[in-house]
DNA sequence: GTGAAAGCGCTAACAG
DNA sequence: CTGTTAGCGCTTTCAC
């Protein structure tokens, strides 16, 4: 019997095996008990119990049309008996890729409703697995003097192929480092500063529709019959922020109506949510608000639920990222939901064509995001 | 002046550099223009321009204190000028090791509360930076034929040194399997099925003590005077979720109170949480409420506002796991915290035991929970 | 179609 | 303390 080459030392069978190394005294062998890190089988081995070399075992693993089809099947045999697979690090070096892609993390915000980076990851590992590609994750430094050494070590020695960078707002030097350095990335997240200035985008990006996302939620909100509609958003330097907001103004005045003393611009946290919408009811009577983020949305309710009113009764909130919080909170929050799998899907394929030969620096995809509409509207 | 090797592509300097491989008649000439894609330095390179053998530059990293100070300032000076740093590929092939830790990252759970994972994902690849570690994401492979060819792949291609395996339920079987290929793996969450028939658990593990953390919560709310507090748990087969209830029961019959109608074990969803609760509240009155998740007490909530009830004043609640909805929810949910941080640094800590020379497989480590309490108890 | 030779960049073992 | 030698497992030439 054959069997997989860890499967001998799990269940130390006294069978007539291959040893693991390329040790002709041993075929045949009678082996109790194999030792417990027995290194995995090599190409060498495939080859030799296959009675091929090993440049034939690799070609059938990597050009397998090159081989004679019943050569193949012999080859492949023994690859399945023996349980091979390549090793990496040794493929790697060859190769000279890692067939991994980086991506940093930040630290969990807590205290807020911003999960758009988790269900993104998750997305990201889905998709790049198709693509034949693992995700590694790797720590911000913490440390504000060096923003990118991550990013330097990571390249440096080779440990990645790429990097997917996700916090791509204006001044983020991440962006134009990588791009100085000549490393392939995809953005997630327009690269603000270039379009600011007319150019062209010079590396490869996907993005989520802020305005389109803000501009849905206020025509639902006034397609309800809403018409003094508030917004809550975040301070003026947030490019992503100016955008969402854009898409409120849009509808409102599509619809001719005003959108003086209706916004608001703070901090994105629920406390300022909270005191932004208490003052909005207090001098402008709005009957619903729109919202940069969930958090901000869960400052709304706080305020409702201090004067006893109910949301998506007598006012209704749209939040903007349809995290759990909104999906689970009474009695449900309306939400733009960004398409985070196809995002991911869009980022892989914009990696696999960065990482083509030629390299194709594709330029920028623009997503549509759409609404879930709950309880709170 | 002598400058990091992409340094030279990217602000295509006209100085005179070493060129990135060691190519002797190139060095001391004029480059107007590094090649884009120029490779990273080498050890040889390093070693050349110190003027030593590769041997004491791999030694300078490796083994600082086998070289005399002098020899090592020199080999340092030559590294930060090249900006060399290790091929990560040719390191892995000859140390056979990755210094990666895979993890299974399962798809995004969306209508929940759940996001322990999310969280304890960010310490865990804090931690391991620390130690030297990144950690390598991959999927569940989604076939319910196979839930173990995503680490069959990983641990045949030698991808990564161990792995972090969170889902320990009852029956998982990835432990078992991972146990008997003798892959080295640290579990956050006990071995449940080895403590069940009394034996010792044969590998690694960490794990919150659930039960101390209902009855801290059970306590808190006796504290606050309630009598009848109820329990809205998982379903019997769930191990966690019948450690957890015996935290309640514990409390209760501490104080010698019954228990008898006042526990209700359903589905993990907020529906469920939020029927079991208004049977509960029609059958047995209670004044509040202890929950397996925070999932379950959103649908306490939910409830509570069905009924025009206000949670915190009419009837406290708390939930588990101390999630972003519980933070940011309306009035603040009370709920039990993993401390993941202190997880991580375990996990981390027994990882460091297993893959050292020789591997300790150490016993369990059991951490208690704290209680966030916030507006609705 | 298949095989032989070379070498990716590094470190373990030993020699000086 | 430093240098030499060898080889990790694979793939990319290039013969045959």
């Amino acid at each position: 019997m054959w069997c997989h080459w860890i499967d001998q030392a799990a269940t130390l069978q006294v069978e007539e095996v291959w040893v693991t190394r390329s040790d002709e005294h041993a075929v045949g062998q009678i082996h109790a008990r194999m030792p417990l890190s027995a290194t995995p089988p090599t190409l060498a081995d495939v080859a030799e119990r296959a009675g091929v070399s090993r440049q034939t075992v690799s070609n059938a693993i990597n050009n397998p049309d090159l081989l004679r089809p019943d050569t193949l099947v012999r080859v492949q045999e023994s690859i399945d008996a023996l349980g091979y697979s390549p090793n990496r690090a040794a493929r790697n070096l060859r190769t000279r890729a890692s067939h991994l892609i980086g991506m940093r993390i930040g630290p969990a915000q807590e205290g807020t409703a911003n999960a758009t980076m988790d269900r993104f990851v998750h997305s990201l590992v889905e998709t790049s697995r198709e693509a034949g590609y693992h995700v590694l994750l790797f720590a911000g430094t913490g440390s504000r003097t060096d923003p990118v050494a991550g990013y330097d070590d990571l390249l440096r020695s080779t440990a990645v192929d790429a990097f997917v960078v996700t916090d791509t707002y204006l001044g983020n030097p991440q962006a134009a480092w990588l791009q100085e350095r000549r490393a392939p990335f995809v953005a997630f997240g327009r690269p603000w500063d270039t379009l600011q200035h007319g150019g062209q985008a010079r590396h490869s990006w996907v993005d989520v529709d802020g305005a389109a996302g803000t501009e849905l939620a206020t025509r639902h909100l006034l397609d309800k019959g809403h018409h003094r509609i508030a917004w809550i958003g975040w301070r003026k330097d947030s490019r992503i922020g100016e955008d969402r907001r854009s898409g409120w103004s849009r509808a409102m005045h599509g619809r001719g109506l005003p959108t003086t003393g209706l916004a608001s611009r703070v901090e994105d946290t629920v406390v300022s949510g909270r005191e932004a919408s208490a003052h909005l009811l207090d001098s402008a009577q709005p009957t619903a608000f729109v919202c940069a983020s969930d958090t901000l949305a869960m400052g709304v309710l706080h305020t409702l639920r201090d004067r006893g009113l109910r949301a998506g009764e007598h006012v209704a909130v749209v939040g903007f990222d349809d995290s759990q919080v909104a999906q689970v909170v009474p009695p449900g929050l309306t939400s733009v939901r960004q398409p985070l799998e196809q995002v991911a899907v869009e980022v892989v394929s914009a990696l696999e064509a960065l990482l083509a030969h030629p390299p194709v620096s594709g330029s920028g995809v623009m997503l549509t995001p759409t609404l879930a509409v709950r309880g709170s509207s």
